[in-house]
DNA sequence: TATTGTTATACTCTATAACTATA
DNA sequence: TATAGTTATAGAGTATAACAATA
């Protein structure tokens, strides 16, 4: 048990840290989609589109007001990397990738692992240390 | 030694969850601040003004351009938190917190190290564990 | 009445280019 | 000639509000 204001350094150490990785990250996810041509929100929204998915989902998952993703929608049709095709909701579309948009994202997603700093940096033994601090990190709750 | 193919999956699925905490790391961070009315630029840049810094200085940490320093620091004298001060080169401006601007520096840092996802949900050792993990990502060069 | 998606608009963040002063 | 900072402007990313269709 530390005292109680070493902890307090010791967090906003780390706190600042996290700040700092996420952002190189953020910069990596950029730098290793730039030669795809494709802007990040884009891209971000292909990756998310394993399967297709209603609008308002995407919307969650990018958490952007549903209206940005009108904007994302029509980006991703007009390049052909994407449909709407209507839900049996009929309020709802649905999302679907295109042949070449399922293909454009395995892709990115390869280029997207490969540009990782932590997969450039670290061994396979400290990203498997790594791993499961991260799955705490984003468990749901809280 | 994992094969070729384990391994890329494995690569796919911690760069996703690192993209996913850079995500809750930055949200964090909007939270922590917003209490104190100030949009994230201005509490990062006060944050990064623990000593007085030279402009240019504060563009390279912020990695912006130095046209954008130039609104900060407009935005940070408006509200009486930092002063510009000459430097020795005639050219330089240091932009220093004012009394009431370094107080504030302390009440946010408190604030992002409480509010950080990190400090809440992993214990001292699962920190303990995360930090040299991080300064290894952070390490310059590459 | 509540929800999905769309439209039009506007705001925030940030960069580019041209400029001034100093080195 | 090169560097620090400023100005004016423009672009990307994203939200808000009002709306139409469906539930």
């Amino acid at each position: 048990m530390q005292d109680r204001e070493a902890r307090l350094v010791e967090s906003r150490r780390l706190s600042r840290m996290f700040f700092l990785v996420a952002e190189r990250s953020k910069a990596d996810f950029a730098a290793a989609v730039a030669p795809f041509g494709l802007p990040v929100p884009i891209a971000r929204a292909i990756l998310m589109l394993g399967e297709p998915r209603p609008m308002r989902e995407l919307a969650d998952r990018l958490a952007c007001d549903p209206s940005y993703v009108t904007n994302i929608a029509d980006t991703l049709e007009e390049r052909g990397l994407a449909q709407r095709s209507p839900g049996e909701d009929r309020r709802v579309k649905l999302l679907r990738l295109t042949d070449e948009g399922a293909e454009l994202r395995d892709r990115i997603a390869d280029a997207v692992a490969e540009g990782a700093t932590v997969s450039k940096r670290l061994t396979d033994a400290e990203r498997a240390a790594l791993a499961p601090l991260l799955e705490r990190l984003l468990a749901p709750g809280d």
